[in-house]
DNA sequence: CCGCACGGGGTTTTT
DNA sequence: CCCCGTGCGG
């Protein structure tokens, strides 16, 4: 078939795609090499790949291997082929994440790699806690070797398809002076014991399983006619490694990914396995993708300058066919607060404007500058929500919950039996687990069943006795049960049963409440599952809460987290030189990093449909302490026909430049003389560093004095301007009415903050003296009273 | 076993 | 600055 055919009579999977897109869909076989720009309309074209390939019986669904990295990808590739292919998607048992597909393998072969079928998963906090003992045992002191240092180890080793054999001397002094092989072999022995592995073993054993048992090897070769690779710049060594396995029979692979949008080399991802693909399969073809949906051309200009500036991509030219938007537009400001401030203030215009607060989102470096927004929007009662943080599935009582759920399915799960064994508290402490800790060992048996026997003997006495019996009795009643009832009936049993129900009930502190919702939430989100074990496999492969805010709500979240993600009003902040590029990033990579900080700002920035502002401060307080800071360079690096510089309030480079255009740029022979880059100009990031250190040197600079103006020469840096009042009398929130429930002198809740007194009550907005944290003007909608 | 005081450490994050 | 894990005293 030829793209140059007429388009009339096509089949309706082909509908909407351009040449590149048909290409990508039609050349079923071989190895493809799919590079992706961002807002290229990938998914539409790998959809349609797939819709190809089933209507044209090329392949049933379950002959088809299709893995992406996080659950949404996954989730909305299902939905989507599902609305081409209909019900035939529900035959596509091998769609999924890398590691939901490793596990769902290895459980089928799991007594080949020495595990059973039921093996539980562990999550990075029971490795941890794992790790540790394992650490006491060797006797080595955990203050000079973390746990934490030995976990990104193994991890590490694990990423690059390594077994503990496999490491070599050089590799295993990187811990305790050459025991890293060491405890990674007793981790990996102990895991098995646990019955139980990592997120790493998911694949690491996969590879091993495939490497040595080529019946079976041969048997998924036969099976997967055609593979699907989604975001393949983020594979890593172990995931190239099994893929390469997989396809080396039909070699119908097709990898998607684009090298500019490398942003997880830092968790192993290596962006090498794209830029060699070719290599690897010889006569793949290589389909381009660059017509952009999303952006308008200032957008796109700006974000394609800026990546301009990277080496070693394979290199593509994005263009765009929407018309007219705005410039990107660049904003200094004074200090962090002020940030907030002037954001809070443009997505209030925004709103005012009719524009959807969905449709705006916050894009940070780092999870710490969400806070300053948070706490500023509290204030104004603007509607915000934050992405990543606290997850539902890492809150105390529902690992707790599935704690018990755990040792109920798997009785060799020790973490488990660890962590429920005196929760509630049931007076079995430190002294009677040591006890049972003893037994199991010479018992060489689960802590679980060693309780069992243990307290039936005099071992132990009173009451300990009887409780751990009660608790082992109720273990084994329980999981006669969970054959008989459904997963969420039988954890409202347990609950119950074991006194945490109670525990919670009893528990007056303000925080109870919620735990005991979040328990019923649980049990809520199990009724989809049918039996305990795929409960579970849920709870740890697909661990996502899209708590979907039914309010319309700004985003705030990392630029990592906004990845596959678009706005059409987008306001990334923070870009200084040390948070935006990373400071710590570039001190640990170097130049690498540096490229990759800027594929970052380079995914950040198109993220935006039609408007996009960046923000930079001049000074911002990081661990307490106040620095000053001067612009990104890569706010230098936009082209100049793509940006435009905006007045602030108050200082920041753009007010400087403000200045220079009016007076004459005082820095213009350097700029001249650094010309070197294409950057040199603009706001000109020398220029900057330059005042900002003329700045530093004197020593009364600092944000202290920014009301009075300070030392400084005015005319030079920072002039006194009228400064928004801290009493948030912005558009969305000034002059409504306010509640009738509450009075000054009441004493009221709020869940930032905690508890208070109302000082003043000013229509819809109190003064409220906390007992933590001073007092505060905050919305009457934000706080309980009582 | 809980509560407090102290010290250390503090990018990005999915599975 | 602020959150945590640890260690000691009640």
């Amino acid at each position: 078939m030829n793209n140059d055919q007429n388009f009339d009579n096509e089949p309706n999977w082909l509908r909407g795609l351009n040449p590149p897109q048909r290409e990508a869909v039609l050349t079923t076989e071989g190895p493809v090499l799919m590079l992706a720009g961002a807002g290229t309309g990938k998914t539409a074209a790998l959809t349609a790949r797939l819709a190809n390939i089933i209507y044209t019986r090329k392949a049933w669904p379950s002959e088809i291997l299709a893995v992406t990295f996080t659950n949404k990808a996954a989730r909305e590739m299902r939905e989507r082929i599902g609305k081409m292919i209909g019900d035939a998607v529900e035959g596509m048992p091998w769609l999924g994440t890398f590691h939901s597909i490793g596990a769902k393998m290895l459980r089928r072969h799991a007594e080949l790699v020495g595990l059973e079928s039921n093996f539980t998963i562990i999550d990075t906090s029971d490795q941890l806690r794992l790790l540790k003992q394992l650490i006491q045992a060797e006797n080595l002191d955990e203050k000079r070797w973390p746990a934490k240092l030995l976990a990104s180890l193994i991890d590490k080793w694990k990423n690059k398809g390594l077994m503990p054999e496999d490491i070599n001397a050089g590799e295993s002094e990187a811990y305790a002076n050459g025991k890293g092989q060491l405890l990674y072999q007793i981790y990996q022995a102990r895991l098995k014991t646990l019955n139980a592995c990592d997120f790493g073993d998911l694949l690491l054993l996969n590879l091993k399983l495939m490497r040595e048992n080529r019946d079976i090897l041969e048997q998924y070769q036969e099976r997967f006619k055609y593979m699907l690779v989604d975001e393949y710049q983020d594979t890593n060594a172990v995931q190239y490694l099994w893929l390469r396995l997989l396809a080396q029979r039909r070699k119908n692979i097709c990898v998607v990914g684009d090298d500019d949008q490398s942003i997880y080399s830092w968790r192993g991802a290596e962006v090498t396995n794209i830029l060699r693909f070719e290599k690897d399969f010889p006569g793949a073809k290589t389909v381009k993708l660059e017509q952009n949906y999303r952006s308008t051309r200032h957008i796109l200009g700006a974000a394609s300058g800026l990546i301009n500036a990277n080496s070693d991509r394979l290199g593509k030219t994005l263009w765009t066919e929407i018309d007219g938007g705005e410039p990107v537009k660049i904003l200094g400001v004074w200090d962090g607060p002020e940030e907030a401030r002037r954001v809070g203030e443009e997505i209030e215009a925004l709103a005012h404007k009719g524009h959807d607060l969905n449709d705006a989102a916050i894009l940070v470096r780092a999870q710490f500058q969400t806070r300053e927004f948070e706490d500023r929007f509290i204030q104004i009662g603007l509607n915000y929500r934050i992405i990543g943080g606290a997850r539902f599935y890492e809150r105390a009582e529902i690992r707790d919950a599935i704690a018990y759920l755990r040792i109920i399915n798997q009785p060799a799960d020790d973490l488990a039996f660890e962590r429920i064994v005196n929760t509630p508290k049931r007076g079995i402490g430190g002294k009677a687990l040591e006890k049972i800790h003893i037994f199991a060992r010479a018992l060489q048996s689960p802590l679980y069943t060693a309780a069992a026997e243990l307290c039936q003997s005099d071992e132990m006495s009173g009451k300990a006795k009887k409780s751990l019996a009660d608790l082992c009795k109720n273990i084994a009643r329980w999981r006669d049960e969970a054959g008989q009832i459904s997963p969420s009936e039988l954890t409202r049993m347990v609950m119950d049963e074991c006194g945490y129900t109670d525990m919670l009930q009893a528990d007056r502190s303000a925080e109870s409440t919620g735990r005991l919702e979040n328990l019923t939430e649980l049990t809520r989100a199990m009724e989809d599952y049918e039996t305990l074990g795929d409960f579970l496999e849920h709870v740890s492969l697909v661990m996502d809460n899209d708590n979907a805010a039914s309010d319309r709500s700004v985003t705030i979240m990392t630029i990592h987290a906004a990845k596959g993600l678009e706005f059409k009003n987008l306001f990334l902040v923070g870009w200084e030189e040390g948070v935006f590029p990373s400071q710590r990033a570039m001190d640990e990579g170097g130049l690498a990093s540096l490229e990759e900080e800027r594929r970052l700002a380079y995914v950040a920035i198109t993220r935006a449909r039609e408007n996009c502002t960046i923000f930079h401060a001049a000074n911002r307080r990081i661990y307490g302490q106040w620095t000053s800071s001067i612009p990104s360079r890569f706010i230098d690096e936009l082209p100049d026909e793509h940006i435009e510089m905006q007045q602030s309030n108050a200082g920041g480079a753009s007010l400087w430049r403000a200045n220079w255009s009016e007076n004459e740029d005082p820095f213009k022979h350097l700029s001249a003389a650094n010309a070197t880059r294409a950057g040199a100009r603009g706001p000109g990031w020398q220029r900057a560093a330059l005042a900002s250190n003329n700045a530093s040197d004197n020593k009364s600079y600092s944000p202290a004095s920014s009301g009075s103006g300070g030392t400084l020469r005015d005319s030079d840096f920072y002039r006194p301007l009228p400064r928004v009042k801290e009493t948030g009398r912005s558009a969305a929130s000034y002059a409504q009415k306010g509640r009738s429930d509450v009075a000054i002198g009441m004493r009221v809740f709020h869940e930032k903050f905690g508890y208070g007194e109302i000082l003043e009550i000013e229509g819809n907005k109190l003064e409220i003296e906390f007992e933590h944290g001073g007092s505060k003007r905050v919305m009457d909608s934000f706080i309980k009273v009582g």
